[in-house]
RNA sequence: GGACCCAUAGCUCAACUGGAUAGAGUACUUGACUUCGAAUCAAGGGGUUGGGGGUUCGAAUCCUCCUGGGUCCGCCA
């Protein structure tokens, strides 16, 4: 199904004859010898480095492989020439025949082309967004959002049994502030006057909640001391957070798996459980940190805590699990919970944190590879931070102001397709500017639109060609010979379909779905431009009024090409396009 | 003081995880709609990949030291 990996085993198969001919030393290690297109496309379709991979352990002048490969490789039926070029580059042409099949296997796998067996089913779990339930998603959960999700997708494609999850931190201080907060809105709604001092939450957002806390426990928690109420609030507010936080992902196109709830790691000896394990490999010690060099701690005094050893695994100073007072520090839940993940099997965790957490990369890498014993492969990425502008200028959130950015809001003013694409059209690690003007009032701007309108043009092919009475028949599509597919626009589509699969690879391999986005738009353009020579040369025109056989040629390889649009947009959680407004 | 992320065309970003002459968009200049949707296309200029050193057939990519920016640094989560 993959063209390159085809070629790849011609290449390996002509290097294992010339180790039997003995033109090659026996032993070779050929893992690092690649396949790919070129950069520049006179090199020819693809290009191998076998020859200077090898050079080295063969002892032999790289040239000298690279033409006796070339002579080799002249016999295999899809090559059609090869050239050494540069320092030892092997550059390759592919038959015209192996392009026009390309679009036959396309057609016929349909959603299928490009799915590969890379993941093996192995059990993957995606941690993403996990934000504290106190409160409506904003821009920068979005991004976690949307990046997590993406990945899942990718992942899923690629042969992965994914999970993704959702970490409700609803175990701290923080969802008893919630409580207090709620409680506070719930007096309001009981006609009271009352304060919002530092420590609780403003936000308006909890008005609705205290109001239904109103409508179902009455007039039972005025005047009643905090512990009457406190616990009852907690599980009333952050149930209603949580509701609030999954209709926000849901407007975004955000479905969880699982839920994990920080508060059920409490009480059942999960957490202790967890720190035992690692205990039981000498890992936890009573200890005294020293102080950050550097740094301004006022109240700093040495005090006795008990200790993860995470530099044993790589971190740099070994991490408290225990406060001074003898609670758990936020860390022990974390490492309870990752714990629990290796428990369950998982083959792969991956976790995506915000930049501001880049600092607890580290540590939560040691437990993993400490709880694990490094058989869980552990992938921690971050997405770095958003910032908004408005036509240009800086768009400054503020609580306080009201011109606090929420998730919801961006979906409702861009909606989700653009705001997805958007986010996806940067690496996770690169900072993002987002005008929401700007994506809206200048579209072109917007790469999403450019990819939809190579889709919506596809549509509109197919409608013209509907009225012209010749209709495209999916099944006999598969039978198609392309035979007539031979200009070098229509070959060089071909050509950017066959790199799916291996593009598919990559992206799953380093966990960049943003690649995909870069690709979709990169096919797009050479739709458009092929779109644009029909306007010079009609016979580059989809639809030919005097030839429908052509027609039905030229209609099939544009369903392959929407085939693996369709695909890309899937993994990206975008809908194609059929008409543009 | 330390850790992590980053620095690429005027601007916003890519670059197949080490490959050939570093590419797109945008902006600027010019051209293409009686024709499948011009939200498109074609052409042009634009670079010491922040700087120095190193590793090798080969470096934007790996190592090291600087410079500049961001995030973070026990008893908050």
């Amino acid at each position: 199904m993959d063209l390159f990996y085809t070629v790849r085993q011609h290449v390996l198969n002509e290097l294992e004859g010339m180790v039997a001919a003995g033109e090659l030393p026996s032993g070779l290690d050929m893992t690092s010898v690649a396949v790919e297109p070129p950069r520049d496309p006179l090199h020819g379709d693809m290009a191998t480095n076998a020859a200077m991979v090898l050079s080295k352990s063969a002892k032999k002048n790289p040239r000298e492989i690279a033409e006796t490969l070339a002579n080799r490789l002249s016999n295999v039926d899809i090559i059609e020439n090869s050239q050494v070029a540069g320092p030892g580059f092997l550059n390759l042409r592919i038959s015209i025949k192996a392009w026009q099949l390309i679009l036959n296997t396309i057609l016929e796998l349909g959603s299928a082309y490009g799915r590969t067996g890379l993941g093996k089913n192995l059990r993957v779990n995606v941690e993403f967004v996990s934000a504290n339930p106190t409160g409506p998603l904003h821009v920068g959960h979005t991004r976690g959002a949307v990046f997590g999700d993406a990945l899942s997708e990718l992942l899923s494609f690629a042969g992965f049994k994914v999970t993704r999850e959702y970490y409700i931190n609803d175990g701290g201080s923080q969802v008893d502030t919630l409580a207090r907060s709620v409680y506070l809105r719930y007096l309001e709604a009981h006609g009271q006057d009352v304060a919002f001092e530092d420590g609780t939450y403003p936000g308006d957002y909890l008005i609705p909640v205290g109001q239904s806390l109103k409508e179902k426990v009455g007039s039972d928690y005025i005047d009643k001391p905090e512990h009457y109420w406190l616990e009852d609030v907690r599980k009333f507010s952050t149930d209603a957070m949580m509701k609030l936080i999954k209709d926000d992902l849901a407007a975004l196109g955000v479905k969880m798996d699982t839920f994990f709830s920080e508060k059920s790691l409490y009480g059942g000896g999960k957490i202790e459980e967890a720190i035992e394990s690692l205990k039981s490999k000498n890992l936890i010690y009573e200890g005294i940190l020293d102080s950050p060099k550097g740094k301004k701690v006022e109240d700093w005094e040495p005090r006795v805590q008990t200790l993860f050893k995470s530099t044993s695994h790589g971190d740099d100073v070994d991490r408290p699990i225990k406060k001074s007072d003898g609670a758990w520090t936020y860390f022990a839940p974390d490492i309870a919970y990752h714990f629990d993940k290796v428990e369950r099997n998982f083959d792969q965790l991956i976790d995506i944190f915000g930049a501001d957490h880049g600092g607890y990369v580290k540590r939560m890498k040691a437990a993993v590879s400490a709880l694990s014993d490094d058989k869980v492969k552990f992938d921690i990425k971050l997405t770095q931070l958003v910032k908004l502008f408005k036509r240009g200028e800086p768009f400054k959130m503020s609580k306080r102001a009201g011109t606090f950015v929420t998730l919801r809001d961006l979906v409702d003013q861009v909606g989700s397709d653009v705001t997805r694409f958007v986010m996806l059209t940067r690496k996770n690690d690169a900072p993002l500017d987002f005008d929401f003007e700007k994506v809206l009032e200048q579209s072109k701007d917007n790469p999403v639109y450019y990819v939809q309108y190579a889709s919506a043009r596809i549509h509109s092919v197919f409608r013209k060609a509907k009225q012209a009475g010749i209709h495209f028949d999916e099944e006999q599509a598969r039978s198609e010979t392309f035979s007539k597919i031979t200009h070098e626009a229509e070959i060089k589509i071909a050509r950017k379909l066959a790199e799916w699969p291996r593009l598919v690879e990559i992206s799953a391999k380093t966990h960049e779905p943003h690649r995909i986005a870069f690709y979709l738009y990169e096919l797009a353009s050479d739709f458009h431009s092929l779109w644009n020579k029909g306007n010079e040369n009609d016979a580059l025109r989809f639809i030919q009024e005097k030839d429908h056989n052509a027609t039905y040629t030229k209609m099939a390889m544009i369903s392959a090409v929407l085939v693996v649009i369709s695909s890309g947009l899937g993994i990206l959680g975008v809908e194609p396009a059929t008409h543009m407004n």
